[in-house]
DNA sequence: GTCTATATCGCGATAGAC
DNA sequence: GTCTATCGCGATATAGAC
């Protein structure tokens, strides 16, 4: 055994979760996370760089998204390697869906929270566009196609969140919000008005 | 005339914009900004909720955002209203591009900074949405779409701002990132492959 | 680990405007 | 008088320096 228990970081995000949930976000303060993980104030600022990011994971989605782009099929096109990574990252980033369900909970709650997985959306949206020009889109392709990217996997998981435990998996979502996006310029672009068939 | 001098909030913000300029975001610190502006420091904050807020102009881009859509022909499909939006608000919003600039280089420097912006493009984005559903969107693509929209304006204004002063205005440059999308689902999707005209 | 700056906000007082 | 903008003082927690 050592000298101190172990995963001090993994005590502190579930302090703050309980706490969080408890007492609201905004009401409690880092001495009161450190204190319930057995550890210091100077501690938790060694583990987190600010009280929000205790929340999130750290670039763990990130590195995961740039890995599967990298590794996607030669010869897809941008959009195909778009729906490539969302479908993986569906079937194999969002296991826990509880502890997503928790998370958001508290992050609704919270102005300066949202604000901060606004700041990791982005930054998902960054590696994305980074990968799909690696992979040779345009700068304005690459941009409209990361963000969208990331909102129909978030938009995905909040339908997911929201339907019954019982009821379909995210990829189920997801292909429900890639076939909506498929459908978006109908009756305006080239192709004739298609009536949504399912 | 008044016990003040007037326009005490434009005052604090001309005075941010410089001391940020000349110090860094971080290094300014509130009291620095009051003394300039002829203010105390718990005035700055009667006007402004935080640091950051003082570089961000109100809900005025929200505002007009709601009421482009409202005002909106009747019989546009969502997609067409979003072009509309996108188009009036790029003639008629965007005037200051020096101002922008500033700002822009400001929010660069600083992640915090990059954070709020963030969360205004997300309030645009809210608005966006709500406009649509109220305009008989459903929910999926209203998301999709409001998402985009801002998406678009925001890459539309990187490009013009990267641009010769003498270039093109931006407008042109909301065209051409509208083009692009146009474009991306081209040889993928069930219609054919059009050549774009303008 | 300790010490400190400073962002942020609550409360009461003040001084013109209407 | 009431309303509004501002001031002055003080308290606390975050975040970073030493």
């Amino acid at each position: 055994m050592a000298r101190w228990a172990p995963d001090s970081r993994g005590r502190l995000e579930s302090a703050a979760l309980e706490l969080f949930e408890a007492n609201g976000f905004a009401a409690t303060t880092v001495p009161e996370i450190a204190e319930r993980a057995g550890l210091t104030t100077r501690t938790f600022f060694r583990h987190f760089a600010d009280k929000r990011e205790v929340l999130f994971v750290d670039g763990a989605m990130v590195a995961y998204a740039r890995h599967v782009i990298e590794e996607a099929p030669d010869g897809l096109a941008p959009i195909e390697v778009v729906r490539h990574l969302l479908r993986r990252s569906a079937a194999e980033q969002f296991t826990g869906r509880d502890h997503v369900r928790r998370v958001r909970a508290i992050v609704a709650t919270d102005p300066m929270l949202r604000e901060r997985e606004l700041a990791k959306r982005q930054e998902l949206s960054a590696v994305t566009e980074a990968g799909l020009i690696t992979r040779g889109a345009d700068e304005i392709s690459a941009r409209l196609l990361a963000d969208l990217t990331v909102t129909v996997m978030y938009l995905a998981v909040d339908r997911w969140l929201a339907s019954p435990e019982s009821g379909p998996k995210l990829p189920a979502f997801v292909d429900e919000v890639l076939d909506a996006h498929a459908a978006l310029r109908e009756g305006t672009g080239p192709g004739r008005r298609r009536r949504d068939s399912g």
